[in-house]
DNA sequence: GCCCAGGTGGGTA
DNA sequence: TACCCACATGGG
């Protein structure tokens, strides 16, 4: 019989987004995220910044810091007129307000206000209750359980998605829900990494994984990028 | 003027 | 389930 060499065993796709890893966190270094204080300016920080750029979203939050509404009490006595002014650089200024209300009216009922008791639940019951909040979808209640909870739920965003569609690890046009599987099934469950990770994806996606302007030439990735991806 | 940015919810087929 | 659209400001 003819012996035919063994094929190399693909690498795992566990072991290429620990090398993607490597690779950012050396060309980056570590991004220190969420760009916010506080747990409250964290939560705030992710609704406000939804489909929206975190410069415009910071300056909703500095208002908000300059008028001194940044407790839950005053936040929720501020009507939701004056809330939706105060964040107007952020766009959809009267939808987010009102989700800002929402989360804290939310909070009030099931948790007594307190943040401490949020993310005192298990992370599964935690993203379930954050998602019946109106306003708040898969990518808000990861940011939130991520950066102000401290817990390993990946936020697998429009970057996140694109640079890892673009690499041939996910399907193009993957959903959100598909990206979050494909994370959570291959990287351990520690949300320091998970925090540093989407950081980092961000930082690439910004530079270099454009929408429409992809930069791929100088992308730290670019020795990965399979060769189907022609479109530069 | 045009495209884009760390989404979400409601409607329709 | 899969699309389509409204929501809105500000930078390049």
């Amino acid at each position: 019989m003819k012996r035919v060499a063994p094929k190399a065993l693909p690498a795992s796709q566990a072991r290429i987004l620990q090398k993607y890893f490597r690779v950012l966190l050396q060309h980056f270094g570590p991004q220190r995220w969420w760009p916010a204080r506080t747990r409250l300016g964290i939560i705030l920080g992710a609704i406000l910044t939804q489909n929206t750029s975190w410069l415009n979203a910071e300056r909703a939050l500095r208002q908000l810091r300059k008028s001194k509404r940044l407790s839950i009490e005053r936040l929720r006595a501020t009507p939701a007129d004056n809330l939706a002014r105060q964040i107007r650089s952020a766009g959809f200024f009267r939808q987010k307000a009102g989700t800002i209300h929402n989360f804290l009216n939310w909070l009030g009922v099931q948790h007594g206000g307190s943040l401490s008791r949020l993310f005192a639940t298990p992370l599964d019951d935690a993203r379930r209750g954050l998602l019946l909040v109106k306003g708040i979808g898969p990518e808000t209640a990861d940011a939130i359980l991520l950066y102000a909870g401290r817990k390993p739920a990946f936020v697998a965003d429009a970057y996140a998605r694109r640079i890892l569609a673009r690499h041939g690890l996910l399907a193009p046009g993957a959903s959100y829900r598909a990206a979050r599987l494909f994370l959570h099934k291959h990287l351990p469950p520690d949300h320091s990494l998970f925090n540093e990770f989407h950081a980092l994806l961000v930082a690439t996606g910004k530079r270099f994984c454009l929408r429409n302007n992809p930069r791929c030439d100088a992308c730290p990735l670019r020795a990965f990028l399979p060769r189907s991806w022609k479109a530069h």
